[in-house]
DNA sequence: AATGAATGAGCTTTCATTCAT
DNA sequence: GATGAATGAAAGCTCATTCAT
């Protein structure tokens, strides 16, 4: 994962995650328990309350953890891109797609997360960061290509909103069908999307 | 719902299908349990048992009624439409972001029912039927507006493919933020998309 | 024990609050868990939590049913005696340290329940009824001695003070060893205690 | 606490168990945990194992430091007490009731020992060394009382036992209701039982 | 057919105790 | 000596399911 551990109480508390995340991959929230996690972190059952409570809290930790591991491999992404609107576009699509940002581990703990919003404000903050932050990034992008090419700046947050919503039924097509799943054809039709609304060639 | 139940046998499984939405809509799919239905339903704890042989069948039951539903009223929605595949798109997507077929309680239905569809084979069946209708009903659509309009008819899946993944990203969007939805702008979008790649007008 | 159940229903009860006044005399309060309880019940473990809610709620409905079940003892002592307040007074006090309400069982749970009274209100109110309740009933014998003997009315609520205090000493003396215990002796001194106040030869 | 410890290991010990009884008195005997206790201590857990190789072992050194504690207090009113049994009966009365002996962390941790005194052979042993020695003394003094006045020597033991009781009941008054409790009245309630039996004037 | 009391496996959590540091 | 992270047995409780009525 994105971070590395500074002590071992840290490093303890990382483990008990990534077993969160794993039982999760494989088992499904509602059928994930303690015992569930507890066996893949390989650690003692107590050490899930000693650290963080109740499994509650280590849910939400976990849902943090993700939204800011998203976040940090975003950046890695647009890290070494130039400052022009249609580099940084391609790079954020790029990433979007990417194996490491789009996998089956993050597919499915990201919708098992959103599942169990409605009725978890602790975890609704978590699973609803990734639409927030891809709206304003790319409605940053719009305005700048609208303004430097055909002004149409009114329309940046729309076409921002249209992208976002695209890409993330993308996502919920990985999830639910990942072997039938083309992440070259995906981009492809998602730029057509922005090609046909701006000029970007 | 779309069907009137034919005798009192069926009247008792539709109740206990209902109550199951219910509470799903009211508490999660994680924390509706048998008391949790039963109470909604109204009916001593054995007739679920009785009626559907256990919890697990019920909720395969309450995913395929669903599915159903969602089938039977969007029928209504092209049935006094024409032929032409301009009218049966607009009726599609009105169909699609109307208050009959998304709200609260279709909302959260489905992503409860999508987010246990990697480890419940017979629930996945049901939950992803929506993806796979709107995906064929589309696809015909552009075959015919591409073979009338300007033939590019190699593109009219992919076209189909993007128009799914925007209406389901914005479906999500609803679902996490319901508050803020707006169904004309969100419909302006998909055809904004649809126009920027194919004359429609 | 004093009441026959009417239903099965609460014969159940009965049997969990009799098998856990059967754990608090053998194993103490503190070691008395639900298993302990259940035990001794011969029932599962989910009937306490199914008729009870908790076993918070079970020790309370144990308080409630040990306090009514002293009353109803007390009573069945005084049924038969004539109104004269120097019957009353005597046949109070052969109740009081009667093998049917002061035995190990009922010392036992007495103080068991009197030690939580300082952190559990619920119980508090139940454990505390045997003092008021006495203190009641000698206070109107002693007014009726005194009005009817020496007219020391004043004193009578004193009197009944030092009386109660006295049998609950020896209850306690009882409690804490019981071998040693002389019932005819205690209730000697607690008449001589009461000669040397008023004339009730 | 009476007794001024003489390095820092039995510095340790006293902190140990002073924090068992504060524990026992905000929380109760059965939700007092080495947690509880260590939070009050404001030590590290290894030290209760360190110190007193358990926590069933401290709960003994904690009786026996209560029942020597009492012992000393009840020393100390009785130091410049001349020698007839008079005054002695006097000083023993007021002690017993004074603010030092009976308060409500006394009486909560009295009540609390002796609740699990039936089921703990080495918490019984302290927390009934009260009872016997009020009574020695107690007997002692109307041993001497009697010879010196009205010689009704066999009555001495029934006495003492009778105010031994009466006292524990007012304890156990004390306990219960502390909000009611009137240390004035209890003493005259005392001395008038004893002035009935005996001429002490 | 209909009921709801009864079951017990399995859940989350607490706890006294151990032990590497 | 002193610390507190680690352990796992056992606690209270929930739950889908069964079954006598």
């Amino acid at each position: 994962m994105a971070r590395k551990p500074r002590n071992k109480r840290e490093q303890t508390r990382l483990t008990l995650i990534e077993a969160t995340i794993q039982s999760i991959v494989e088992i499904g929230l509602p059928d994930t328990t303690v015992t569930s996690i507890m066996q893949r972190a390989g650690l003692s059952r107590g050490m899930l309350h000693l650290h963080f409570g109740s499994k509650d809290e280590l849910l939400e930790a976990t849902a943090a953890f993700f939204a800011e591991d998203y976040y940090v491999k975003q950046e890695a992404f647009l890290k070494n891109v130039g400052k022009d609107p249609i580099s940084r576009l391609k790079a954020m699509i790029d990433a979007d797609f990417s194996e490491e940002l789009l996998n089956q581990t993050t597919a499915i703990v990201w919708y098992a997360l959103r599942s169990v919003a409605h009725t978890n404000e602790a975890i609704r903050q978590h699973a609803t960061t990734r639409d927030q932050r891809l709206l304003d990034v790319y409605s940053e992008i719009f305005k700048d290509l609208a303004l430097s090419k055909n002004g149409k700046q009114l329309r940046a947050i729309e076409l921002a909103y249209g992208l976002v919503a695209m890409t993330e039924g993308m996502w919920m097509d990985y999830f639910l069908f990942p072997a039938n799943f083309n992440r070259r054809k995906a981009k492809e039709i998602v730029l057509a999307f922005i090609t046909g609304q701006i000029d970007i060639n």
